[in-house]
DNA sequence: TTGTATGCGTTATCAT
DNA sequence: ATGATAACGCATACAA
């Protein structure tokens, strides 16, 4: 277990100096040395199995090639895609990913922040939800993914969200639905607040307004909770439009036990499709988003901007899918 | 954007060495201290809101807190769990998770630990599944999670699915079924050859055999493979023991297209539960795997492999649970 | 084009 | 108990 080679044993192995081989190793300033000498330095390193030392090199150059990633909780079904793009596209400038999870705790998100920070992070993705401020001052590049904050000066990588409301409140508009209720996203969460505005919108598009119910997170207990105010407050809905897949399935879970049939009695749509909802029963119509190639853009925009941290903040704006399945339907009498 | 606070200035401001503040913050060393000084010191770095430069700190100790974890693909839901307990794992001693996906590329895979081993990665938690060797020397630590290797030296911590065969087999064979069928999951992937030697031993155990397909993936595509194999082979089966969840549901679709009904004509079972089984048509039996515990126990074990590299190397077996659902009934007369 | 010198921030060793 | 000093490996400004 003898140490790992260095750029010195590199260089006297090429008959070189330690500043010529670096120079000849870096190809922003290989071109600072003859051709021949990069070739001995190349060949050198390679019998040597040289890799370079990045703590060495990040003290030195105070950058990493490591992103922060932080994220409510991977086990959440929206993130593993997300994670996975970042990552490839991290991968694609030689970048990798430091993980971390916040269980939307604000001071663990500060926290992970400052760690993240102290490991020589070169930027952060952040996929935590809240509308509020984001816990960096600027001074460190950051792209938000799947959220936006209200002062928009972020960059952000987003899906089109009120455009796939818009879609499902016209189908079940052309279906023939009138009574159309909202089981709402936390009102804090700009995801759930932007399809809220959206249903309304689009409900006045055609001359309605619908009952809305906000649930406290994107979870099935709080679908339940809110499907129960629902049901109570307006017993004659035929179509609910829920913020998310999980809130759907808690509003399925209600709908069993008052034996309130799915789509004969009320039809139901999630969104953010997640996995496996093509399997239950009845199969959910959901609002694809296109979540890995949401993290393949943020991660492309983060390395813009640490390429260029002066640059306008860009958002980019992915475009999302209508999957219409088994639990939407015409209303019936009733 | 003024460079972050280093230990110079902690130590100038609580009028120290730098050395001593060093002394103070690290808990090691903090007993060389006088409890005054000490407190002096963290009072100044809170001030600073200093946090250590992480670069240097490698550079100088040759240990960084950070675990490579390198899995097949962070969207196959088994892993999602397994990281989560990795990182809380990890979080428990201040170490973080490089996290790298291989698509089951062994190429992949050597290319991301020798990656890993340039930013000095203080040891590996592999996720990958594949029985062969691993691509790592034996110089740095490393811990196998829900898999193992054949030459039984390296660490692993799995589950007990040998154990979850035997009890789905005791069921099914409880319940009346005979003519049961495996469907199993690939001959190079040691939970699946683990399940596949389990079911044999479990069947002759009641004096049976059963008909074996293979499936080249643990994918729903190569399970609607395998069964359409296995019911051209041997029509009259009561019963088929998959090897994983997705093997079961892609089992699902096949029966589906045949007009057979589950658990009427023929039950299934899965192993692993997934996220949501307890929601498909009909809602799946299967075996849990304490996911989340076997990543926090694997993080365990490696730090334990870090603090102690000559130890023994020890393997964690961990127990899982039959959940029985609507997809296992009595075998009706065919 | 190449060599020399220096410092990034931390901690280990030695001296006080 | 604390201070002084050096070194980890690399990249760069400057000199040659």
């Amino acid at each position: 277990m003898d140490r790992a080679p260095t750029i010195r044993d590199v260089a006297s192995l090429a008959k070189v100096h330690a500043a010529t081989a670096s120079r000849a190793l870096n190809p922003r300033t290989r071109d600072k040395v003859s051709p021949r000498t990069v070739q001995r330095v190349v060949e050198a390193a390679r019998t040597l199995g040289y890799a370079p030392n990045s703590a060495a090199r990040s003290l030195r150059t105070r950058t990493s090639s490591v992103a922060g990633v932080i994220i409510p909780d991977l086990r959440n079904p929206m993130f593993p895609p997300i994670v996975r793009g970042i990552e490839d596209g991290l991968a694609e400038a030689g970048y990798m990913a430091l993980l971390g999870n916040t269980d939307d705790d604000a001071d663990r998100e500060r926290e992970l922040v400052a760690t993240m920070r102290g490991r020589q992070t070169d930027g952060f993705i952040l996929a935590t939800s809240h509308r509020g401020g984001i816990p960096l001052d600027g001074t460190v590049p950051v792209v938000l993914v799947n959220r936006r904050t209200d002062v928009g000066d972020t960059p952000s990588v987003t899906a089109d969200g009120p455009a796939g409301v818009y879609a499902l409140v016209r189908l079940l508009h052309e279906l023939g639905h009138r009574r159309i209720g909202h089981l709402a996203g936390p009102r804090d969460v700009s995801t759930g607040w932007d399809r809220y505005r959206a249903f309304q919108d689009a409900m006045a598009s055609y001359d309605l307004t619908g009952p809305v119910e906000f649930c406290d997170f994107f979870t099935e207990e709080s679908g339940r909770l809110a499907t129960a105010r629902l049901l109570d407050a307006t017993p004659d809905l035929t179509a609910i439009v829920a913020s998310n897949d999980l809130i759907a399935l808690g509003c399925y879970d209600v709908m069993n036990q008052r034996g309130l049939r799915c789509p004969e009695d009320i039809s139901v749509t999630g969104f953010n499709e997640m996995p496996f909802v093509d399997k239950q029963r009845p199969s959910l119509t959901t609002v694809r988003i296109p979540l890995y190639d949401l993290g393949l853009e943020s991660a492309r925009l983060l390395l813009d901007r640490i390429a260029n941290p002066s640059g306008p903040a860009k958002s980019v704006v992915l475009p999302t899918q209508v999957i219409q399945r088994e639990s939407v339907a015409r209303p019936s009498r009733r």
